[in-house]
DNA sequence: GCAGCTTTAGGACGACTGCCCTACATCTGT
DNA sequence: ACAGATGTAGGGCAGTCGTCCTAAAGCTGC
């Protein structure tokens, strides 16, 4: 088989065992398993472990990139292109009360390691962060972009931590409705509110 | 030394060892060299990894009582034991920085491993939900008092997660200073809103 | 059909893991 | 002073970890 092809096999069987277990409780003997090779064959492919998360990383970043892009493509108004990102959360329930938010639950994991690609990590939600922030500047939200870009991943990343532990669907699904009617507030046509006052 | 102090105190140290490292990637030689004694002599005090994860447990949970206890003593109003609540991000914003929250991040990754205790650990979070939601009850919310109680603890684990990710002390000030503003909001003789519905 | 490169399997390495045993020190009650 | 209980030290158990080596199999170009 292609180096290649054997290279992106494993970083993808790595990714999804890095959410389902975690990074450090998934071993080389886990993945080489789960790909279906020998465990002494890894060090070919990659030198150390490190260098999986690496890969890992980069792999989440391009597919993170893809699914934005995919958004930004299925939907012409930003509002719409926000519920997608609020919708994830229903889409992917299942996994998060789970395992969590992929992202989350990594960057918090390498940083209780204090591993060197923790900040690496952190850029995935740097992603989010900055289409957020994009989708509410094109809603003539410039001022407050980010900001409200911010409150979006909070509270998403809140309601994963949270569905994680009590892993109730109902409470994904009426945080997700609280979300996109918070969002109908923000948009243009009503009075522009602080984001944190939310009425008087 | 008494066995129930020696138990006390490696309670303690992996309490501590367990938020900065994480359950798993905390061994019993650490927790060993933490309190001062041998590794061997652990099978004395406890038999099992897992016991000692359910000490630790036991332990927050006495001190989440403890504090909220602390908190209700403290103010007289409701509202302002619920500001103690969004206070502990800035008065812990080093630590969360550094290890994200100690509940979201422990029943993560108890998530994670499929770990027995993850609903023991869970109901820590119960406790946290349950105080709030009294407050809420005792401003006479009662009908929406648990939904307002998820709502500040969604805010604050979303806070913790993005705040260990960017490591950003003023994103924490900022954003407690929203959650303060969104209670100001919610608070009686103001018009009562849905908690969604930021303005009309 | 052979040389040379790529890819593989299998095993070994030292270190570490959770767990467990046994011999010894220390303390307590009589 | 002594017996018994309580607490401790040190090391060993089998297993796994990340890492690394070597020998050979598979493929490609001549």
């Amino acid at each position: 088989m292609a180096a290649t092809e054997t290279r992106r096999q494993i970083t993808e069987a790595a990714d999804a065992l890095f959410y389902e277990r975690g990074f450090e409780a998934t071993s080389f003997a886990d993945i080489a398993a789960a790909v279906g090779l020998s465990r002494g064959n890894f060090y070919y492919h990659f030198k150390t472990k490190d260098e999986i998360l690496e890969a890992v990383i980069d792999l989440r970043m391009a597919n993170t990139r893809a699914m934005l892009a995919g958004w930004a493509a299925g939907a012409d108004e930003p509002a719409g292109r926000i519920r997608s990102f609020i919708h994830m959360l229903i889409a992917n329930r299942a996994g998060i009360m789970a395992h969590g938010c992929p992202v989350g639950t990594l960057c918090s994991e390498l940083a209780k390691l204090d591993h060197v690609a923790k900040d690496r990590a952190a850029e995935l939600f740097g992603l989010f962060r900055d289409w957020l922030a994009l989708q509410f500047s094109a809603l003539g939200r410039g001022d407050d972009a980010e900001r409200l870009a911010l409150h979006l991943l909070v509270r998403s990343q809140g309601i994963a931590a949270l569905a994680t532990a009590f892993r109730d669907e109902t409470f994904i699904r009426r945080e997700a409705a609280a979300m996109e009617t918070w969002l109908a507030g923000e948009l243009p046509g009503l009075a522009k509110s602080d984001l944190s006052i939310p009425n008087a």
